[in-house]
Order: structure tokens, then C-alpha cells, then sequence
DNA sequence: CTGTTAGCGCGTTCAC
DNA sequence: GTGAACGCGCTAACAG
């Protein structure tokens, strides 16, 4: 028996013409739309495995105005966070047969920048996991009808759904975990101040921090790079040198601020100075570390997004927010 | 002057009606193919501009059969190298107006299970950056005419390329660095025994230990992640507690190896024992691992892999090895 | 239940 | 140079 396994791309007429149907048969078979008898199916069953018939998925998007393409918009990939994220999101897309298209936008390029290139693949719906876009860039996907997330990112834009960890929440639960483990001088080491993520945080912290009838005695917004969290808590501490607590709003922040606290500057972590940092991502489990940080919720927030992506309405978009959950390590 | 901006999909038959010329001189215009006079080409100029037309690339590839789709499979996304690397490949192939279509294939999932889709999908060409595809599946790529580009692995299957590091010459580097930093007694902390990558720096580094007289103490093989690194590296300090310098497949099971010496066995770095990785990924220059590595020339090797994807000729498959380089930093 | 017909948006002959 | 006509692989009406 010859195995003409994979001749150059074979068609539905293909499969029609050896299971003596029409194509438009073999199309209701392999939508599952649509009624096929049982031994028409057979017969077609029989001619898709002999050809190693597979659809095109291209032309079925053509056809259908339906896509299976999600994008995902990514910026920060480096930071150690997003690749988990990155990795789950697309299981979780695969075992749903559906396509990952990959759009960066580190930047020179800004998320605006590549709507248009995402607007043209006609996608079933996006993923962005970076900074928010633009009111009109979000009309662009309204208009066309296509589901937008916003993952970690919150958004007062109309249109979009959004998926984030409560971080106000979050930068609460820090101060009650700084406050208690002794810190009197505590300080916020922040990331972009244009995002969400980092203004929420910080938010939380200070309302808590308020609770407690403290005050925050300084604060700093920088990016979230391991880079930045280094020098940025060098100028700190000369600045206010009896801080004794920091808060960091991200734990690459984090891991950068306790080398430079360790070796440029000989301090002790916890006795001397308490860190605190957020996402738990893999780096804060590793004993150079053992970062006390607040995990965010990933698979429940992929698992959220991906359902608002399906089945969520674009005329009521719709906010979801998380809960962290604090994760004590030895780094307070 | 009204903007009618983004109607649901405006297309050349739209901007044919609006310019006054056949839907076939938009193409001649889209694709820069054939002919078109100034004043027609004004005129569809002006009509593009006024409907904000945007081709429609699953529709073009469709009826020439050419995709600007690049499927990217990976499976290491968690370990930080691949962020950077995932990260430059997209920047580049957007530049290049490419886009990029993600395939995960972690454990559960091998890359012969994805195979399959990335075939449907009539990509214009392929990089895996996980373990070799089997040879039936390289065949199936091959028939099909699809260029495959293997990176950071080598193969001997036919009519796939391969861009990667000189592994062999990184396992004689880092003998001679291990050799003349003063360690007398070394050993291989390896990733997986079926990766070329790490048989191959293993090689390198045996031989070049026989040029100096020195016999390999102990190899272990795992996985190329941290956790393992900080096992493995107590069981073979158990047994051959005379290891004073060790070289680690990557720089991950480096960063578990550090830990473990230093944390859990109290040894120093580099007094007591020598540490060398590989890669340099972003954790590896962090204050707290002062890892020296040999690094992967990662922007050449994007470069080589998208060439031969583009340009390369299927029929004469071809292996780049490119040198990394010693970064000396503090751990040997 | 099935086959026929007509598109989806675009590239590509081939006459004019 | 240009446009009419056809086909890419598939879905979605429509009659029968």
C-alpha cells in the first residue's frame, strides 16, 4: 500500500475527487458544521487519512472572516516574568488550536506602532501584555470587532477588557509585611511611572502605610530593570540612609537593589534592610535571593484572559483584578 | 474632510472603484510587480491614502502561495537566554516586514507534535531552538519546499540549516580558562546528554583537558535548568569532594551549582572552586553570580539563521558555527 | 442530507 | 500600460 503521504499541499478537491463527493462535503466534514452522512464520511475519512489531507487554515480564515490567529503584544520578553507568561499563554492557546502571532514592541517601537500590522492579520483577538494603548489604537479594534486583553495592564480606555493582579491590594499587603517584620524608614522603588502597574502599587502601599501612621520617606519611578533597581537604591539610600525598608515594585527591581545593598554597599538583608518585591518570577526563588515578594496569579490570569478573549463582550468590557498572594522567603 | 478611516476592511476593490482603474493595476501597485503609469499610480495613491487600505497578507499568500509568516519553535522559554533571543528574532523579522508565528513545544509537547501545524500554516520558513526534529519530519519540511533553520543545535538530518555557537571550541576555552585560573580537579555539569549543545561543549572540554594532562574528574548530565544544577552539584560534591573547578553546560546550571557551593556548602567562589558557564545570559553579570561564561555571539547568529532562512538553498543545507567569546567576570 | 454556485481578497496570465 | 477573467483553498448560502 503506498503512503503518498505529503504530495505538494492537497486540497479538498482532492479529498472530494477519491471519496467520490463533492468538496463542499469534505468542508462540512471537517468544520463538523452541517449534516454528512455515515458512510459519506466514512468514505471522505478514508480518502483525508490516505492523502494526509490537512485544511488550510489561512483559507478557512479567508472563507469564514474567522481567524484562529491570536496576537500577543509583548514589550519587556527580558523581563524574567513575561517568558512564564509568555510560555503559559501559549499552552493554554495551543490546546485550544489556536495560533500564537508574536508582535513585539521594545521600545523604539511602541505598541501603537504595530496595531496597524496585528489590524491587518484580521486576528481573532490580542493579547497585550505592555504598556496601554492608545484610545484610538483600541477604536481601530472596536471598529473591526476584534477582542482586545490587557494583561497586567489596567485601562480607563473604552473597548478593551483588562486582566491584572489587584495591585493596590498588593502594595497594601507590602506595607502590613514591611511594617510588621520591623521596618520603620520604608521606601518605594518604582517602575515606569506611566504604568498602571507601578502607579497601583504604590497607591496601596502609601494608603496602608497611612494605616499605620507611618510615611512613606521616599519614592523613586524608574523602569523595571535589574539595572535600574541598582542604581536607583544607591542614590536612595544616600539620599534618606536610614531607610530600613523597600518596597520594590517589581522583583527584577528587587534583585537589583539587594545586589547593590550587598555588595556595593555591605548592607544586610533582612537584619540591616527589609526588601520586598512583586510578580514572583523565577529569579526569587534562587537562594542568592530567597526574595519575599507577592505572586501574582498567572494561571488564573491567563485563564481569565483567554476567556474574555473568547466569550467576552466587546460592547461591555469588562475589568477583572486578582488577588496576589504574599510569598515569605528571607528577604524581610 | 471627512476621514472614513477604518470601514470594516476596505479592499483593492474598493480603492479600484474609488481610483477609477481595475482592481488588477492595485495589485500591480501593492506588490511592486508590473507596470503602472505615473497618473494611474497618483490615483491609487490618493484612493489608498483616503480609505486607509491595508493589504491583507493571509489573502496574498493565499493565491501566490508565499507567506511572510516565520514559525518559531521553542521550548526553553523559561531560561532567561531565550527571552533575548526570542526577543532580537522578532525585532528583525518585523523590520523585515516578517511575522512571527510561536510554537511551544515544552515536554509534554515535543517538536514532531507541533510539526504538523506549523505545516499547515505554509510558512515561509521555519527556526526551531529546541532539540533536533526527528528526519521524518525534516522531510516533511524538505517536500514542501520550507527552509528550516536550526537554531543553537546541529544536526546531520538533510536539508535543514544550522546556526550555532562552536560548542567544541567553547569546551576548549573553557578548559584552559578552568586549567590556568589554578584548578586541578574538574568536572562537567552538563544539560541534556541528547542536545548536541551540551555533548558538544563537552567534547571540546575533555579534549583540551587531555592537551594539558588532566583527566575529566566527573560528568553528570540533566537538564539545562537551575534547579537541577543545585542538585547535582551536592551529589557529585559528596562523592569527589576534591572538585575545585567545574564547567557548567549553561549558565543556569550555573547559577544552581553557585547556590548550592555557596549557600548550602559554605564554599567560596573562587577561592575554593572555579565556575564557569555558558551563554551569558542576563542573570550571569548580575552582582550576585559574577559569572564568567563564554558567550554566544546571539546577534550573529539571528543574523545567519534569518539569511539562510531567506536566502539560504534547500537542496544544500548549511552549518554555521560561529565562536563565542570568554567573558571574564568573577567566578573562576 | 447532498451538490451547485457564489464569493472571501488577492496575484496572475493574456488579450486589448 | 491596462483590464477582464480565472484560480488559490475554503465557507456559506442555495436548491434539490
Amino acid at each position: 500500500m503506498t503512503t503518498p503521504l505529503s504530495h505538494p499541499t492537497v486540497t479538498q478537491k482532492d479529498v472530494a475527487k477519491l471519496a467520490r463527493v463533492s468538496q463542499a462535503a469534505v468542508s462540512r466534514w471537517t468544520s463538523g458544521r452541517g449534516y454528512v452522512a455515515a458512510d459519506v464520511r466514512e468514505r471522505i475519512e478514508k480518502a483525508v487519512s490516505e492523502l494526509g489531507y490537512a485544511p488550510h487554515p489561512l483559507a478557512q480564515g479567508l472563507s469564514s472572516g474567522q481567524s484562529d490567529i491570536v496576537a500577543i503584544v509583548m514589550a519587556n520578553i527580558t523581563n524574567p516574568w513575561y517568558p512564564v507568561v509568555l510560555e503559559r499563554i501559549t499552552q493554554a492557546l495551543q490546546a485550544l488550536q489556536l495560533q500564537v502571532l508574536l508582535f513585539n514592541a521594545t521600545p523604539p517601537q511602541s505598541v501603537d506602532d504595530v496595531v496597524p500590522d496585528v489590524l491587518r492579520y484580521r486576528v481573532r483577538g490580542a493579547i497585550i501584555t505592555t504598556a496601554a494603548l492608545s484610545s484610538t489604537a483600541a477604536q481601530q479594534f472596536v471598529e473591526r470587532g476584534i477582542p482586545v486583553v490587557l494583561f497586567n495592564r489596567t485601562t480607563r480606555t473604552g473597548g478593551v477588557h483588562s486582566v491584572s493582579c489587584d495591585n493596590t491590594d498588593g502594595g497594601r499587603t507590602a506595607a502590613d509585611t514591611l511594617i510588621k517584620s520591623g521596618a520603620r524608614h520604608v521606601a518605594f522603588l518604582g517602575g515606569s511611572s506611566e504604568s498602571s502597574t507601578s502607579t497601583d502599587r504604590l497607591r496601596g502601599f502609601t494608603q496602608q502605610l497611612h494605616e499605620w501612621d507611618r510615611t512613606l520617606v521616599a519614592t523613586v519611578e524608574g523602569e523595571f530593570t535589574y539595572e535600574w533597581g541598582f542604581q536607583a537604591i544607591q542614590k536612595l539610600m544616600e539620599a534618606h540612609p536610614e531607610i530600613d525598608g523597600i518596597f520594590c515594585a517589581d522583583d527584577e527591581i528587587a534583585s537589583g537593589a539587594m545586589d547593590a545593598l550587598r555588595y556595593n554597599m555591605g548592607k544586610r538583608i533582612p537584619e540591616d534592610i527589609r526588601i520586598l518585591g512583586f510578580d514572583d518570577h523565577p529569579i526569587a526563588a534562587k537562594a542568592a535571593y530567597q526574595l519575599t515578594t507577592i505572586r501574582q496569579p498567572v494561571e488564573d490570569m491567563i485563564q481569565q484572559s483567554i476567556d474574555l478573549l473568547l466569550h467576552g463582550e466587546i460592547a461591555k468590557p469588562s475589568t477583572q483584578l486578582l488577588k496576589g498572594q504574599l510569598i515569605v522567603r528571607g528577604s524581610v
